[in-house]
DNA sequence: GTTTATCAGACATCAGACCAATTTCAAATA
DNA sequence: TATTTGAAATTGGTCTGATGTCTGATAAAC
């Protein structure tokens, strides 16, 4: 662990994690040192190493666990809507999801006119992905890649970054949804839908499709709780 | 400073001050008892509360200044950006109002057809207050409620939360732009071309002036710097 | 072979001492 | 009198050592 700036010792502690973790020096899993080496790295006091870790654990960054150790994770995503006052709920899943609607539909409104013959390609070979493949985990992750590719076209990293929150969210709640073959039927004619609105550039057509794939996924959740 | 259940000794401060705060009895700019006198208070040692305040600290609910004190803030929205990787700056402006117009135009799609009268009227009222007012700060906390209001609707809390995020960001913004004359006469009659889209359940023309509106103001920030 | 006791390792907490920044206020000065 | 200065008090920042508590591994007992 490479000692960073010192501005204070407690920012000290957090740079230097983060940073670590930039310079892939640290992964998901790993574990740090026990506290009192780590403090001894870094020349900082075992009280400010603990109140870095304390950030860090509040950001998501890392998880201790008293009598084994602390260890780097992420639950950024978790902790983002955590940080907002929110807890994964049954009712929270609708909420999430509408506040997923909102965005899909403004950013589709803002990309539907932008996209280049090797987009449509792209997307083509998404939905076609998603109509062939087999197992659970395929599906999930051509149905994520599908939405994530419409977003990555904003080029607005803010945006972007928004989305990979409520991925991370939707990712469980997916593998569930998966799990009845209505849903996977749905979520086939629906990007198929959705693809060929964009490619007529047609705007209205464009919210329509979205809308009516997420409503249709929201009252499947309904259902469910 | 009431003693909330004790799980760990941090997660006990940081609970006592949430829960103050939200039973009214700390208000922004109030200043917390000295470290020593609260450790005492809340029964927790010194380095405990230092832990929890910490926390609080990142969360942007208080800050502590050396040789001052610690004081309730409400450094949320601007801790919400950072923890995703965001600082305030010109190229994020930017990106920030994308961002906003994507929740706006996607929010008035999910809200154009459950207006009822009573909240035409309450929008009509807040369109006619900003062609009124006179004052920079009237501006600023009409064209606020307007937008807001349209949110509220949604009645989804994540979304209002979001929301609540971008508005606190946008004020600094706003303050700026307002004293543009151009800016304010936009203002005013994109409000008013949103308001009759409303009316008239025109979702396509929601979409239209919403993001026309936006837009405006993406093109004068981009002007700015 | 399974269960139980013990022990080492690691985080959790507390208390005390000292450091550093800020504020306060009284004394010195112009 | 008004201003400056500087020392003391206040408060958060940091370090250290001792003790508590939880977990996992190993050894002992059955």
């Amino acid at each position: 662990m490479e000692r960073i700036e010192r501005v204070n010792a407690t920012a000290l502690v957090v740079n230097s994690v983060k940073a670590a973790i930039q310079r892939g020096e640290l992964k998901i899993g790993d574990k740090l040192p026990r506290e009192y080496d780590m403090a001894q790295e870094l020349g900082v006091g075992r009280s400010s190493l603990r109140e870095g870790i304390k950030i860090l654990n509040a950001y998501g960054v890392v998880e201790s666990r008293q009598g084994e150790g602390t260890y780097i994770v992420d639950n950024r995503a978790k902790n983002f809507f955590e940080f907002m006052g929110f807890l994964p709920s049954g009712e929270n899943m609708v909420n999430f999801l509408e506040l997923r609607r909102v965005i899909e539909v403004g950013n589709i409104v803002a990309i539907y006119d932008k996209l280049t013959e090797k987009d449509f390609e792209t997307l083509e070979r998404m939905v076609q992905k998603l109509c062939d493949d087999q197992f659970l985990e395929d599906y999930v992750e051509a149905d994520k890649e599908f939405h994530n590719y419409l977003l990555s076209v904003s080029e607005n990293p803010m945006v972007i970054q928004v989305n990979n929150m409520i991925t991370a969210m939707r990712s469980e709640l997916l593998n569930r949804l998966f799990q009845s073959e209505t849903v996977l039927h749905d979520a086939r004619s629906a990007h198929r839908q959705i693809l060929e609105a964009l490619k007529r550039r047609d705007r209205e057509a464009c919210v329509s499709t979205v809308l009516n794939h997420i409503d249709t996924t929201i009252a499947h959740v309904k259902n469910m709780y």
